[in-house]
RNA sequence: GGGUGGAUUCCCGAGUGGCCAAAGGGGGCAGACUGUAAAUCUGUUGGCACCGCCUUCGAAGGUUCGAAUCCUUCUCCACCCA
């Protein structure tokens, strides 16, 4: 099957220019293209991932990546898929994250002896001179045009500033000049970036006369149509400090039944042979397809070792018994405890499995804690020391395990 | 530049002098049921020394025994006119 094809089998293709160019090009491995990241973050998160994923499929096909981190576009903030104005960053955070993404990346994709490179927008857009880009690329843009687009749509009630207005021109000079500097002749992105890429398109098309092409990737959405990749707390990152490997992994474990072959098909790089085999599955074995979903992604992203351990620990825990070794854990000293012992609830704080003393007293009257298997219905309890020292397992909820010991 | 309406707890949104830590919904958390799923039902959802106290209703002042609610100034936003 060529490169293409499983692309669209897999599910990971929204929208394109012209299929059968673009077809041609990334089979014949001749397509050189850009993915635009923002620096919007000091780590890259799963939407990333999908792309990055993207990239390595069509380079491993032959085509060639380039990387554009958005130190120039970052100063804007894309408006798209927002209904509120993006905190503006600082231009040291702005480089930090820079540097943040760019490590992240060197894991995924393969940048040695020319087989993808790495650019920055800042490079050329903080020193375009205003006047000159309104000569050399206002006239090509359609501000009747421009509102009609959807991402701008969404914003006239809530309110649009010109900054944000200004990030589709500054995203389609960016593949203008591209384009024209290195030859890349196909933008991919997010499905919300498909306005902000076709006016790089028509504005190469306009300035040059030459074909320029345009590909969206499929935004994961679960069954409710929510983005996935999201959690309460934020984004599930790819940077083990914000997100450690084993919180990754139970994200993966516990996607809805509706979801998993979608995530399995978009997400890892099982073969689709593979892949078709799982479909049939229904009920409780889909739940086999929930670990091989988790433990593949984990491994993708934090190395086969760190999700061999996430694995293990989350067996350990839900199946009862085990090793605990790779439980989150807190060290305390003995500064912590009061006359050799420490209230349950304050244990519960120094662990940070709760945000106050309130919640904690909420989740033991309701029967929600339980310390080394056993349901703590005290909001008085008193671990003491000695427990300490081997190691008190906390259970808060059905699936937060917390490990507390002491020095 | 002129006019009108608005800013409420994680989000949406009620509340227009005391009965307001603030209705309702969403989301979150917990319990039951399960397959670490979904759906459903129940409880809970500012902090603490928890039958009591403290902090919160865009910001700062003021009126009052008492203010999310009234007044003044300021900041931000939407709509209409230019």
């Amino acid at each position: 099957m060529k490169i293409y094809d499983e692309l669209v089998a897999r599910g990971l293709i929204a929208q394109v220019t012209n299929e059968e160019e673009i077809k041609k090009l990334v089979n014949e491995g001749k397509a050189k293209f850009y993915i635009g990241f923002d620096p919007t973050a000091d780590s890259l998160h799963v939407g990333h991932f999908m792309a990055l994923c993207l990239m390595k499929r069509l380079q491993m096909a032959g085509n060639k990546p380039v990387v554009l981190l958005g130190g120039g576009t970052g100063y804007i903030g894309d408006p798209s898929g927002r209904n509120d104005l993006r905190q503006m960053l600082t231009p040291e955070t702005i480089e930090h994250n820079c540097e943040c993404f760019k490590a992240q990346m060197e894991k995924f994709i393969d940048f040695g002896e020319d087989k993808a490179i790495v650019v920055n927008n800042a490079d050329w857009l903080l020193k375009l001179n205003y006047v000159d880009v309104l000569r050399e690329v206002g006239p090509h843009f359609s501000v009747n045009n421009m509102l009609r687009a959807e991402c701008y749509k969404q914003r006239m009630e809530k309110g649009l500033t010109f900054l944000e207005f200004n990030y589709m021109i500054m995203q389609s000079y960016d593949f203008y000049h591209l384009f024209k500097e290195y030859g890349c002749n196909m933008q991919f992105g997010g499905d919300d970036q498909w306005s902000n890429m076709l006016g790089g398109t028509e504005l190469i098309r306009r300035k040059l006369g030459k074909d320029a092409h345009a590909m969206t990737i499929t935004l994961l959405l679960n069954s409710e149509g929510k983005k996935m990749g999201k959690t309460a707390n934020g984004a599930v990152w790819l940077d083990p400090n914000k997100t450690s490997p084993f919180e990754f992994y139970q994200y993966w474990r516990n996607v809805g039944d509706d979801d998993v072959l979608k995530c399995i098909r978009m997400l890892t790089f099982l073969p689709l042979e593979e892949i078709e085999k799982m479909d049939s599955w229904e009920g409780a074995e889909l739940n086999k397809a929930k670990e091989i979903l988790a433990f593949e992604l984990t491994k993708l992203v934090h190395g086969e070792e760190e999700a061999k351990k996430a694995e293990e620990a989350s067996k350990a825990l839900f199946a009862g018994g085990g090793d605990d070794s790779n439980m989150p854990t807190t060290e305390l000293t003995d500064a912590e405890l009061t006359e050799g012992q420490i209230a349950i609830m304050d244990l519960m704080m120094a662990c940070g499995l709760v945000p106050s003393k309130g919640e904690a007293r909420r989740l033991i009257q309701q029967g929600g804690v339980s310390v080394n298997d056993e349901k703590v219905s005290d909001i008085g309890f008193i671990v003491t020391k000695d427990m300490l020292a081997t190691g008190v397992k906390i259970k808060k909820g059905k699936k937060k395990f917390h490990k507390a010991i002491i020095k």
